[in-house]
DNA sequence: CCACTGATTGACAGCGCTGTCATTCAATGA
DNA sequence: TCATTGAATGACAGCGCTGTCAATCAGTGG
């Protein structure tokens, strides 16, 4: 115990010398080089354990090895949306040894902006962002920095390097002609903050793009400026049918926390699904589809996002090229409230 | 454009000769230090900018800087509960300029361990980790590693460092006794794959304990060994009632997802609470308190663990002493279920 | 027996930054 | 006028590791 200069810890030139080897051959032996002897090897290993080494990686990083880190910018934790990513993007990271380091930008650019920096001035092997209205700074770093980043959630915008999602403004025009085609005519909207979310606002969009097609407008619109909930969605749809005038005969939610809480309000209020109202909902959550009558929803692949996001840094990293844009897309799910 | 050296990264010294002053004149202007001169910090900063110079915090944190990120290890992400503590823990330290690197051990103490390491090789500032069963090398990592360390979630053994977070063996002993004192006997259980998480378990376990204490036992009881999802508990609570017997008067779920879908269930059945049927839950989601007739549980605060367990890290680093064990508690939710 | 080959190992020089001290210099008071 | 003080700046020496290239050495064939 004397022996130990106390708290500081083993360095590769202890284990080196404990092993009888240079400190490079010890370094080789650790990472895993198929250069170096087994004998060796375990020499070096035993040392190491025996000492309680511990690798320094940002010695090793700043000396020029590989980084292991993935910066992941999201704008929220809230929306059950982007665990969902993480968790995809986690796992598929985690495979390969490399871990995400998070950043939330609350849908601000200056904070993302901020962050970005961060995360970069940590120099990690890959970047993904979930972009809230990236500023030129933001777009000047990324294409600058010489790493893989990965935009992800939507591709109805170019992206810097590669992106990774689904067209939010077809989904919303998939859903309006499915509805259509369905007989429905009196299609209203109920919806969260639009202002800060502009996937639900891409998705509003090509709602109401789908309506115009068919010569139709929507029927009642309530947006309010709240996180989306099953609460507000609940109260969003008290909102909506009190507003007095022919009632609409279905509701579009902007997504499906909202549309549960339109369920729900249904349920209170004795209104009957689908025949008195109809529902539908985006994103496809488990909730929806386990509800008494399953949700007529978008379903998102979000862990598929994750997935195939880490996918494409992992790729890239190891030299293979990538596609620039990568669809994971949607599908409809006919449920039982429309 | 020919004077750059294509591709590298332009560093402080660039930086510093640009500005006419030495690299640790520079260091210091961009770290904010009070010591230099506006004029100075300002050329430095100009010379910065037009150079698009980006700090590398690998270096600074080799050569003895502050290092601003902290490791975070949870078992999972499915769950919602861990996501409510990440954005609890998250926007602690993002106020703080700190960054969490994230970990998912899957509950599996070998995986928890590996990544204990994986972490700690980066030198971060601190650690949080929500512990699945944590192996002798774990804890001797962590007490030798000279970082803050909290232990999150559990408060019924003790921590390496510190912990924050609630008795889950308490939050079931309240809640049988709470029902008991309501007036149900026939109480049953209804739960997702104890095996890996034990703080289910823990709080079955003070859910007996309640039982016994009124001289009374479980008068039902389905465990099912996979993850927890509303469409389990509708499940669990459907094989439940088909076993025959006198049915339970209520159903404890061993969280509010599960108690959801059994809510779902007794619609879908026509069984009506909480007359035919009670049922109560556990952590106080959004969700359950949004339906047509709220859930009872026990609100465990888990964004405010989150933001606790960050708070301890915080204060720590800026030399306070912090206590050892926080309990951040839990409230019970009296809702129209029971 | 010797040049030659391939497999291991090692010496060296940094990676880019910051802590620690030392230095400079103008302002102050005696 | 000169010693004294404090503010601003700088020189230096690493932090712990890995890439690069050179050196070593046993085994091989001529």
């Amino acid at each position: 115990m004397s022996k130990e200069k106390s708290s500081r810890k083993p360095t590769l030139f202890e284990v080196a010398a404990r092993a009888g080897v240079s400190e490079i051959t010890a370094s080789r032996a650790l990472r895993g080089s198929n250069v170096v002897t087994p004998e060796t090897l375990q020499k070096v290993q035993e040392a190491a354990a025996s000492l309680g080494y511990l690798r320094n990686r940002l010695a090793g990083a700043l000396a020029g090895g590989p980084s292991n880190q993935v910066g992941v910018i999201l704008p929220s934790l809230s929306n059950i949306v982007f665990p969902d990513v993480l968790k995809g993007l986690e796992d598929r990271l985690e495979h390969a040894g490399f871990h995400p380091v998070l950043g939330i930008s609350n849908y601000d650019p200056q904070q993302e902006e901020q962050l970005i920096r961060n995360l970069l001035s940590w120099r990690p092997a890959g970047l993904v962002i979930a972009p809230s209205g990236m500023t030129d700074a933001s777009r000047a770093m990324l294409s600058g920095a010489d790493l893989p980043v990965v935009e992800i959630m939507d591709i109805d915008t170019d992206p810097v390097d590669m992106a990774v999602g689904m067209s939010h403004r077809g989904a919303g025009l998939a859903m309006a002609r499915h509805l259509i085609a369905r007989g429905y005519r009196r299609l209203a909207y109920v919806g969260h903050d639009i202002a800060h979310d502009h996937r639900a606002a891409a998705r509003l969009d090509g709602f109401r793009r789908g309506l115009t097609e068919a010569g139709l407008t929507l029927a009642g619109c309530v947006t309010l400026s709240e996180p989306s909930s099953v609460a507000l969605g609940r109260r969003g749809l008290h909102m909506l049918l009190q507003d007095g005038g022919t009632p609409p005969d279905l509701v579009y939610f902007s997504n499906d926390d909202m549309a549960v809480g339109g369920v729900f309000h249904c349920m209170a209020a004795g209104i009957s699904l689908p025949d008195q109202l109809a529902i539908a909902g985006f994103n496809g959550l488990e909730i929806g589809q386990s509800l008494p009558v399953a949700l007529t929803t978008t379903a998102s692949h979000r862990t598929l996002i994750g997935e195939t996001a880490a996918g494409c840094i992992l790729k890239r990293l190891s030299g293979e090229d990538t596609a620039r844009m990568t669809d994971v897309g949607f599908s409809l799910v006919e449920g039982g409230t429309s």
